[in-house]
DNA sequence: TATATAAGTTATATCCTATTACATTCGCGA
DNA sequence: TCGCGAATGTAATAGGATATAACTTATATA
């Protein structure tokens, strides 16, 4: 334990940098079952602290997890900016799904504590998640690859997000076994991809085409 | 307490229906703060039995979640049914998309209980659940419409059932807040709605299409 | 009517969150 | 560099939840 910070040897009175550690044990226990699974007494004793330690650096057990899931986020947007970066055939948007989904199904437990509990929604304007939250739906946006018509594109981010989250929900419950299994969720995450660029394109065009009348 | 069986008067030892009356509590429970808000103590002090009573009818926590579980798919259920039975200008479809919205909204807790927790997807095929929550997949399936072309139907009937989740999801999250506001929840899923059948409608044409060629 | 079984009770073990009062270390200003 | 306050950690403890064991009461049927 304390591994990351080298120096400071025998001196195990203090941590070093217990809050960070804590987010991070804390993220691995999310891996595998969600926010459940995320025990402050478990973590002190993986770090190595008393069992009251980790609240000198959150007031409760919830703060905790807010700030996990904080870092959750920003993990999402980093994979979801290398997944847009990264040079490929398939649109941007395609990548940001695809990898969106990947993410929700191979880091379930952490995917669940980000979207299934009503940890975002208690999250105060300009809080720390907050900002998190808004940063990677700006990634969502970016992937649209379109220009700023209105309110319009936001929709059809709002539309694809939605639909993506619902995809990842519907995997992990396992309709997607049996009679329905001939759709797989990559293809479904496509479909929608498809009908997101069309819906955008028949946007776009109509508000140039207003505007043309307009002038 | 033990008011569901009115006769059985003063002999308060054995409840009558605790069995029953322990999910309809814990519904209540869970109505307002998901799964979380279900204790075993606290049901068992508010039905007026001792503490380790519930254990009697359920082996543990889990076992009574899932039985809950089971109750609010029933009840969706019913609700979607009772949505695409009442006459009205719009589809079925749209009736059951909005009507899942709803629901999704305004018993949230337990919506969350049921499609955000690994409930579902621990569900053993043949089980009380695992059977719940194939009737209500196969009322979307219903509401669609549509005759059964190959695996087709099952596959928008997926999409339209992850997309509403994903409104639901997001909504819950907040995000149909500030910029995002213009579209509202309804009429996101009436879009997903829409482009449901018209997908469909292309599908259906096609297999036909291919029929005739073959013929 | 005797008795096995279903359904409840009391007592208790274990685990977790959280608080309080006390101890140690760090860093900064005199 | 000394000293002192703030930050960080510990020990002790309260309180709540799950779960089990051993015992008790009601029900139903042979």
């Amino acid at each position: 334990m304390r591994s990351q910070l080298a120096r400071k040897p025998a001196n195990t009175y203090h941590h070093g940098d217990l809050r960070d550690a804590l987010i991070k044990a804390a993220l691995r226990e999310a891996e595998r079952g969600g926010a459940e699974a995320i025990s402050i007494k478990a973590l002190a004793k993986q770090l190595g602290v008393s069992q009251p330690a980790p609240y000198r650096h959150f007031v409760d057990r919830d703060a905790l997890l807010t700030a996990v899931t904080a870092e959750a986020f920003r993990q999402l947007s980093a994979l979801l900016r290398e997944a847009m970066a990264k040079p490929s055939k398939q649109s941007k948007l395609s990548r940001l799904a695809q990898a969106t989904l990947e993410f929700g199904l191979r880091r379930n437990g952490i995917y669940r504590l980000m979207f299934a509990s009503r940890t975002v929604s208690c999250a105060a304007k300009g809080s720390e998640l907050h900002e998190a939250t808004r940063e990677t739906f700006g990634l969502v946006i970016e992937a649209l690859e379109a220009p700023a018509v209105g309110f319009l594109r936001e929709r059809q981010a709002l539309k694809i997000w939605a639909a993506l989250h619902g995809v990842v929900m519907l995997a992990e419950q396992g309709l997607f076994t049996g009679e329905a299994a001939h759709a797989t969720r990559e293809e479904l995450v496509e479909d929608f991809v498809n009908e997101t660029k069309a819906a955008l394109a028949v946007a776009i065009k109509d508000v140039r085409r207003r505007k043309k009348v307009d002038a």
